[in-house]
DNA sequence: CAGTGGTCTAGACCACTTT
DNA sequence: AAGTGGTCTAGACCACTGA
């Protein structure tokens, strides 16, 4: 049934962890759902309670699951709120994190240019959808952003296009529509210079600086699933970063 | 000898981990030391096992220690290496992480700003060191920093001015200097122009967008020791960000 | 009240490092 | 060989949740 092996060069702990994250990306435990409880699970697992509470602080650790004591443990739901609060980092002046509202601007499918492909994993000229966005805090357009998700992973990439769903995470949105799970992202933080067209966008002064953010969104299998190239506008929002 | 309460509103090992900490930052424990193995530890606490581990898990995770099956338990060096490992994020295009040169270019002590006041805790005017530095990577001037340093926590601020320590982290001087321990930070980001002075420090031209980074530090014991200001030219170099 | 996760303990065994 | 940290187990007890 389960293939765990004693004396496999991972910890039981570690093997426990994969099997778990895999019932989940593989749907057989859905978004929202309680799974077993410890001792069901580790009787069905054959290990004992400690190391299947082990394997759970991880994925937990991971925002794969969340746990209460009382109530028991649920696949993470991945809100909108959830989502924004581990991805979304960008603070007003008083230090208040803000949601941004989204308006989509543009819709096209088309082969990776090699630096998409790079990012993505993909082979050269395989299929891209990209996404052009505006998004705006506290009112005003501060955001110009352009998302490229691999075709493959989203058949017939259905869009949120009510007025209410835009203002969601689009990440609440992979998760519904597709299945994907976001976990975790690396980003690239430079200073760039408004374009043109940058600046009719959000409203600034043509060459004035902008916090460019290029980021690759992780799903819990460990693949690319998205690269986003945003540019913030700094004039009224900073962006957060913690260090441990 | 230990006020260790069972019925404590903190869990037992949280309690654990408090007084370790303690032990470091009140230097009864020296950096690069080794702590007592286990079993005496546990013994001494009179708690088991399983329960000093988690504490000590704990103080590894914040980068307080370091264990190593077979060598024992140390309190971390901090060495140059560690703190640009976990503090400096810069990477050049290929992706590499790169280590600054350090060049003081000005030493002043004074009132703090109101600014400097606010995110070091202190009362207004209370007196601050401030260092300026200009900060080559791969051999190009890159990056103009001012740190501002609470004079109570670093009396008769000993600068290290040997050439050789220029290049070392600083935070690396704090913990020889006056035993402060570095442990996190946080960061707000930003775009700004380049001024006609940072222009002509960084070889850019005027108006040339920037990358501004302002970082609090905290030490062990939870105090900010620095505010540090950083404009980063990211012509060749990019900050690099993981969220997890 | 029953059932859940959270804490704490005690002890066995293993893997690694040093002498 | 002796001593270290890492893993795994089994079980007791507590705190919280919901019916």
């Amino acid at each position: 049934m389960n293939e765990l092996r004693r004396p496999d060069a991972r910890p039981l702990y570690v093997q426990v962890e994969a099997i778990l994250n895999e019932r989940i990306v593989s749907g057989e435990w859905k978004s929202g759902q309680a799974i077993p409880a410890e001792p069901e699970l580790a009787a069905e697992l054959g290990v004992s309670a400690g190391t299947l509470r082990r394997a759970l602080a991880r994925l937990e650790q991971r925002h794969l699951i969340e746990r209460r004591q009382g109530r028991g443990t649920y696949v993470s739901q991945q809100t909108s709120q959830q989502a924004l609060g581990l991805f979304f980092r960008v603070r007003n002046f008083a230090g208040k994190p803000v949601r941004p509202e989204s308006f989509i601007t543009g819709v096209t499918t088309g082969p990776a240019t090699p630096e998409e492909a790079a990012r993505l994993r993909l082979s050269p000229g395989e299929a891209v959808h990209r996404i052009d966005r505006r998004r705006h805090l506290e009112g005003e357009p501060r955001i110009a952003e352009r998302i490229a998700l691999p075709a493959a992973l989203f058949p017939g990439l259905s869009l949120p296009l009510a007025p209410k769903q835009l203002g969601a995470e689009i990440y609440v949105h992979y998760r519904n529509a597709h299945g994907i799970i976001v976990v975790s992202a690396e980003e690239d933080l430079s200073a760039a210079s408004a374009t043109e067209e940058e600046a009719a966008l959000l409203g600034c002064p043509v060459g004035a600086p902008l916090l460019l953010i290029e980021r690759v969104t992780f799903d819990a299998a460990g693949r690319p699933v998205e690269l986003r190239v945003s540019r913030l506008d700094t004039r009224a929002h900073r962006y957060a970063v913690e260090i441990v």
